[in-house]
RNA sequence: CGGGGUGUAGCGCAGUCCGGUUAGCGCACCUGCUUUGGGAGCAGGGGGUCCAAGGUUCGAAUCCUUGUACCCCGACCA
């Protein structure tokens, strides 16, 4: 299987190609006969369950509580905030009919012309109306605020082209939408909620991610702010993986979300959404897999140590898995999640490399050889490096090791973007580096969209956004010479 | 929405130009034997409305018409 993803596509001449088949080959998904979709397989499906334990626990620890929304959004909410409808419009489902009848010509069924709408629903591509609609009902006092929702659903968008979780048409993510009395508070809680998704992304994904602001034209549609965190995949390509809005009162005022304040004064209330996605799926596969396959984070990884008889015989063999099983019975105890694969069928190489393509962190092969020395071979899927060690304790030793490849896979990915982040004085040289090397750039910006459009024009790179930290020094715009603040952070993104 | 391409077994494909045995190959799957420290070998086996509808013909996977689905390149994309 990994002979098939080296040989069919060289990971240097096309990324893509290389990726799509990894994301099937390893099981975590593939295209479903419907348009745009994709299928979870399992594997990956339980990488995501990861995932969204542990965001979900962060939401928690910071006061927000999970709540479900309609997946129908009437067509007229959309009109209500202009900007928002401007920006999802083009890439709506929706539904205008409500039955089927048998088709009066023939075979099959038909939309029965007589079941139509009167008002069309629309699969909702993000939840901002419907459920600012819905606080309406629940906003009456400053004493009702804030509140701090946060929804797991499925959401569509009608895209031109799909590519398996970096875009898709249906994709599972999180929404966070926020309601609060003050401008200030509103702020605060993006701000938390996008520090939020930079731990979660460093910790979890072993993914360095920048944060910062998102240039005018990048901001989401109904947004006053929007911060994102950006990420650097393998192939140089920005991957924006999170982002975290302040909406101001934009949404209060158009579904007329009004409270008293403590005065007894009506003011409009201010608002917050945020959100990941299936997409961070695609963000762990571009970070960190090599030829092999992926190479999985310990947390995430839905197994953590594979455990592979070798034998001769079936004698042999169950004298190997009974010395397995004690080991795998010690390391969950450790709080480890192992699998023993006994399968008969197939040879120990086989094996090996479907976990290296599936990456899980260790491998533990155990064969006649050491059973008599009392050892043990222990792989690492980060440095695929091999060593043969003692079984006592072997236990305690995996269970140190979890903490170390994940750490490791961090620091490699770090080192990564700081050899692909350059900082360029000039246009030229920024043509020139984007040409060559790609990565994350550091320019200058005269913070017009103009210059923001020339550039992206000429070059298909966007600023991904204005970096919250780091060099704040000011200097002159790399294409207008006109006064810019800060360098700001320019890739070419999926 | 513009340009190009492809629909044949679970997957990947040949066959189509030039119509003609029983539609074929590789991988996967099933059975058996031998194997097993980095992707096993041999033998046997199962699996097909050849995208759909209509037409031409003694005869269509193959030719014609229409439809449809998917892929690639653009445009589009918090």
């Amino acid at each position: 299987m990994v002979k098939d993803l080296k040989e069919v596509v060289n990971r240097e001449e096309n990324y893509s190609q290389w990726y799509n088949n990894l994301v099937v080959k390893a099981g975590l998904a593939e295209n479903s006969a419907v348009r745009g979709c994709m299928v979870i397989k399992p594997y990956g499906y339980a990488i995501w369950e990861k995932m969204h334990d542990a965001l979900d626990a962060m939401f928690k620890e910071t006061g927000h509580e999970n709540a479900y929304f309609p997946l129908f959004i009437p067509k007229s909410f959309f009109s209500k905030e202009a900007s928002h409808v401007a920006g999802f419009a083009k890439e709506c489902a929706v539904v205008t009919h409500y039955r089927l009848m048998n088709d009066p010509n023939g075979k099959g069924v038909v939309v029965d012309p007589s079941a139509k709408l009167e008002e069309e629903l629309i699969v909702r591509p993000t939840s901002e109306t419907i459920i600012w609609d819905t606080y309406k009902r629940w906003i009456k006092s400053y004493r009702d605020l804030p509140i701090l929702c946060n929804q797991w659903a499925n959401v569509v968008r009608w895209e031109m082209r799909t590519r398996l979780f970096l875009r898709t048409a249906e994709f599972l993510w999180q929404e966070g939408h926020t309601a609060h009395a003050t401008r200030e508070e509103a702020i605060a809680e993006s701000e938390t909620m996008i520090e939020v998704y930079r731990k979660f992304a460093q910790e979890w994904m072993a993914l360095p991610v920048i944060i910062g602001e998102k240039s005018e034209s990048e901001r989401f549609a109904g947004a006053e702010n929007t911060l994102s965190i950006e990420a650097l995949m393998q192939d140089g390509k920005a991957l924006q993986s999170g982002t975290s809005h302040f909406l101001g009162q934009n949404f209060a005022k158009a579904f007329d979300v009004t409270f008293a304040n403590a005065e007894g004064k009506l003011d409009y209330v201010w608002a917050t959404s945020w959100g990941v996605s299936t997409r961070l799926m695609g963000a762990l596969v571009m970070a960190h897999s090599d030829n092999n396959g992926l190479v999985l984070p310990p947390k995430l990884a839905p197994i953590q140590v594979v455990l592979i008889p070798i034998y001769k015989g079936e004698e042999q063999m169950k004298e190997v898995c009974d010395k397995l099983k004690e080991i795998a019975a010690e390391l969950k105890k450790l709080g480890v999640s192992v699998k023993l694969d006994d399968r008969d069928h197939l040879r120990s190489g086989f094996k090996f490399a479907e976990y290296e393509l599936k990456g899980v962190p260790v491998r533990l092969a155990l064969g006649g050889r050491d059973i008599e020395n009392g050892t043990i071979e222990l792989m690492r899927r980060d440095t695929l490096k091999k060593e043969i060690v003692p079984q006592e304790g072997i236990a305690q030793r995996v269970k140190a090791l979890m903490d170390e490849i994940q750490d490791n896979i961090y620091q490699k990915a770090f080192q990564f973007r700081a050899e692909n982040t350059t900082k360029v004085e000039s246009y030229d040289e920024f043509k020139k580096v984007l040409d060559e090397k790609g990565g994350f750039i550091l320019a200058h910006w005269d913070g017009t969209t103009e210059t923001e459009e020339l550039i992206k024009a000429e070059t298909k790179a966007t600023i991904r956004c204005i970096p919250r930290d780091g060099d704040k020094t000011p200097g002159k715009c790399m294409v207008t010479g006109k006064p810019s603040a800060q360098r700001v952070l320019f890739a070419k993104a999926y």
